[in-house]
DNA sequence: GTGCAGATCCCCT
DNA sequence: GGGGATCTGCACG
């Protein structure tokens, strides 16, 4: 799995070197992994779109915490959102928000959790994805860098990234902090 | 295919 | 007591 330097580096810089990386994900025996497909960067005092800009909190402490950890929040009263933990060292907060994965092992249980046999609308939204991996506020601040029940390790090398503003905030829409790639042909 | 309403919880002010 | 890093279904055309 990727070791905790990884993480220890600018926000931005991670968001773009985590796509293509294997997420995995065991539940009861079952294995479930996929390919980080779209990212975004979410930093500190110098970006206003952060749940971390303000200041550290209840909820937003994991941002603030070791790097390579879970930061996981809940949303719009029905959604959870998963991010890993990564910064500058010089930084005292920075998390990447993981959008959409593509499945690869577990596609099965993936349909379950989702509730559709659809396969392209499994996992690529920012709470479709923490719906189909079944993760929850049960993971705040679990350690990415351990094998455990969810992890992070080596996947494939991207081609092009594709650079946008971030989904869905009003706030510095001028930082193209939203990152993707086109995996279809693997 | 686009657009909008509704779902409905938790943390922060 | 407000609003949010979203998704789905249904309406319309």
């Amino acid at each position: 799995m990727l070791p905790r330097k990884f993480y220890n580096r600018d926000t931005v810089i991670v968001a773009r070197n985590i796509l293509g990386k294997r997420i995995i994900r065991k539940i009861r025996g079952i294995v479930i992994t996929g390919i980080i497909t779209e990212t975004e960067a979410y930093r500190h005092t110098d970006d206003p779109a952060s749940h971390a800009f303000v200041k550290q909190t209840e909820r937003n402490k994991a941002m603030f915490d070791e790097v390579g950890h879970a930061y996981v929040y809940f949303m719009y009263g029905m959604h959870y959102c998963f991010n890993v933990v990564a910064r500058h060292p010089k930084s005292k907060a920075g998390a990447v928000l993981i959008r959409a994965i593509e499945p690869e092992k577990g596609i099965k249980k993936i349909q379950k959790n989702r509730g559709t046999a659809s396969l392209k609308n499994l996992t690529n939204g920012p709470a479709k994805l923490t719906q189909a991996l079944e993760i929850t506020k049960e993971c705040y601040g679990a350690d990415l860098t351990k094998d455990s029940k969810l992890y992070i390790e080596e996947g494939i090398k991207p081609k092009k990234i594709y650079e946008s503003p971030r989904i869905g905030i009003k706030k510095a829409s001028d930082k193209l902090w939203n990152f993707k790639i086109n995996i279809k042909k693997i």
